[in-house]
DNA sequence: CTGTGTGCAAAAGATTTGCATTATG
DNA sequence: CATAATGCAAATCTTTTGCACACAG
C-alpha cells in the first residue's frame, strides 16, 4: 500500500508551485531549500510514483532530461531548441488518435506530441540561454 | 568538407538494410559483423551527420535510446510500450503546423509525434519481448 | 599535405537500484 | 510491527568527447 511521506507530497508541491515543467534535478533542488536531507533517488522515486498515478504528468524527450507537469489535462508542449525548457502550446489541436484506430492490429494507447522552436527570449537574445527561468512565451 | 569513409557509408548502409529501425547499438552490433574493428563513438558521430545532412531521420520521442529511420519522407511512428520497439504508423494526419502559426512569439520550426500502445507480437504474448526483429504489425 | 574521420577509452548526464535504516499506517 | 519509503552510493544506460593516429581529397 502506498504511504503518505513528507518527501512524498514534497515533492508532489514542487512540480505545482515551480510552474515551469521543472526537470528532476530542478525539483530535487527546489526541495532542498526546504529539506536539505532529502535525496535524489527519492525525488526520482516519487516523480516516477506520482506521475504513474495521474497526479502529474512526465514529459520524455529522449533529448536530454525528463520535465514534470502539474497539468494533468489534456495539453501540448513545445520545447525551446535553444535554451531546451518546455513551454504549454495553447492550441486545440484534432484528436489524433481517431487517424490511428483499429489499423495494423496494434493497440493504440495515445501519443506524445511535443513541438519545437525557439522561444521570445532566445530570438530576442539570438543566443544559447541556461537560465531556469520560465518567461511566458 | 565532409569525406566518405567505409565507415559512414556502413553506417548508412545498416539504417537503410535494417528495416526495423534500429538503435545505434543495433546498428553498431549489425556493422560489426562485417567489420569488427568499427568503434561505436564512429556510429554516433555518423548517425548524426546523416541525420543532420538528412539522409537519414533521428527519432527521439522514446524512453531509452533513439532509433534511426531511413524513410525521410513526412511520416509517424508508433512504439510499442512493451518491447520498446518502433513501427511506422501509416495515416494521414492534419498539418499540424498551421493550428500553431504565430502564436505567443514562439518561432515554431517543427514538431515531434509518437503514438504509443502494444504490438500485436507483445498482445499476443501479454509479455515483455528483448526481440530486436521487425515482425510488420 | 591538410585536416576530417577513426578507434579507444574516459567522461558526462540522467536515471535506476541494492542495501541498511527509518518511519508510516 | 510489518513493510513501504528513504538516504546513500554504486551501477546502468546512452551518448559525447579528448586525443593520437589514419586516410580521403
Amino acid at each position: 500500500m502506498q504511504r503518505n511521506t513528507i518527501q512524498r507530497s514534497l515533492t508532489l508541491k514542487a512540480v505545482q508551485t515551480l510552474r515551469c515543467h521543472p526537470t528532476a534535478e530542478q525539483v530535487y533542488n527546489a526541495i532542498k531549500e526546504t529539506c536539505p536531507s532529502i535525496s535524489k533517488g527519492t525525488v526520482y522515486r516519487n516523480l516516477n510514483q506520482l506521475a504513474e498515478s495521474g497526479h502529474i504528468q512526465k514529459i520524455e524527450l529522449t533529448d536530454g532530461a525528463a520535465h514534470f507537469d502539474h497539468r494533468c489535462h489534456k495539453h501540448y508542449h513545445v520545447t525551446c531548441l535553444a535554451c531546451g525548457r518546455v513551454f504549454d502550446a495553447d492550441v486545440a489541436l484534432p484528436d489524433l488518435e481517431r487517424f490511428i484506430q483499429n489499423s495494423h492490429g496494434f493497440q493504440f494507447l495515445g501519443y506524445d506530441l511535443m513541438f519545437k522552436g525557439i522561444c521570445p527570449a532566445c530570438s530576442a537574445s539570438s543566443q544559447h540561454s541556461d537560465t531556469t527561468e520560465n518567461p511566458t512565451p
